[in-house]
DNA sequence: ATTTTAATATACCGATTGGTATATAACGTA
DNA sequence: TACGTTATATACCAATCGGTATATTAAAAT
């Protein structure tokens, strides 16, 4: 009888094995379901994901909902950290805004991007099925779009961004613009709508300007 | 012991009863799709929705597939009629293009849009699980944006729209922006992204105006 | 080194899944 | 009214679903 060889770890004595092997599981599943969607991963998918047994991820989490919870938000936190990281080193507003269009555009090539959008997925099949997810994927849009208009509000304090535009409308458009592409491009397999998108999402971010 | 009583049927001698019932059963169960998904969406659900049994339903179609596809067929369908019984009361294209953010402005009052755009709704579901729904969801995507097209370049010939319009652009942002806010909406319960998304694809509309 | 605790593998559970076989009832037609 | 066809209801099926109980092993603490 085989047991099971601890690859997945990192021996850090400061986390604890059961933290270790959570994150373990969140890593090789949340792919999954942002793939699959919720419905259609089912507890196999998880066990043939991760090489654990049943009883290993029942250990670590109380039920597939835990699984599920804890797997979109590394999903989201993924698409957040790169998007941050892309922005901090840019200085202007338009700059960082600008980010959007460039990460979108080839989010093919992003890994964490390969099931398509995370807030999209979730919200999608979450609203009329799944609460717990639901309210999951309303706050991250909620997060997304503050994030934004506090962006926006700077720029225009700073006289980078003219004064008169309706942040509401342009944070609308430009969260919209996003998740519409992403959709038609990984439901078609044409990238016609990605590039035209992002195109205009681009001159759309440059006419802010004051 | 008490039988099926016909209700749903009218009585029309053109049309066979075989499908008169497969008619009833898919207008029962197509809104239940729009809704639930197709994953989420039992045999028992339909049992339920129909007041039909698992050997009446399965007698009018192979299997559950072929109740999804002929559903979503349905409900897609349901969206375009009435796009088009709108548009052809209006005679130029700016004013039948307009139809769209007066349409999903109130898409909360459409019956055939309470779960949401079911191109969405399909395409998000399918596009990693079911293949069959994918095409015809790809496909529904692709028959908008020609339509859409055909009428741009319509407009263009008669001088009634700008000539320098980057035609690919416009039908990606109007379809980009329809899907986003009907999702943002959906999730969030608050109507404001609906309200800003509208109001800017209809000054969007309105500015192709040569 | 020994004991305690945490993690894991296995076997099992009832419920539900999509789907089928069959017998009976309703319908269409002559 | 009689008869063949179509439609329907019921009972049943194996497979899979999410989840649990338990025994065993590895890790951590003493």
């Amino acid at each position: 009888m085989v047991y099971f060889i601890y690859l997945h770890h990192n021996f850090n004595p400061m986390i604890s094995k059961a933290d270790r092997t959570r994150q373990f599981i969140i890593e090789k599943i949340a792919p999954i379901f942002n793939c699959k969607g919720y419905a259609c991963t089912s507890l196999n998918d998880m066990i043939v994901a991760t090489g654990l047994t049943k009883g290993s991820i029942y250990g670590n989490f109380e039920n597939k909902d835990e699984v599920a919870l804890a797997a979109f938000d590394y999903n989201f936190q993924s698409v957040v950290s790169h998007i941050r990281s892309k922005m901090e080193n840019r200085i202007s507003i338009i700059d960082k805004l600008l980010v959007y269009p460039e990460t979108y555009r080839n989010y093919l090539n992003l890994p964490f991007l390969q099931g398509g959008c995370p807030v999209l997925n979730t919200a999608i099949e979450a609203d009329d099925t799944h609460p717990q997810l639901k309210v999951k994927a309303a706050n991250a849009l909620l997060f997304w779009r503050s994030s934004m208009e506090r962006q926006l509000n700077e720029g225009i304090a700073s006289g980078e961004i003219k004064s008169n535009i309706n942040i509401n409308e342009v944070c609308t458009v430009i969260i919209s613009l996003i998740q519409g592409v992403v959709m038609q491009t990984k439901v078609t397999g044409n990238t016609t709508a990605l590039k035209s998108g992002m195109d205009y999402l681009e001159k759309m971010i440059q006419d802010l300007k004051a």
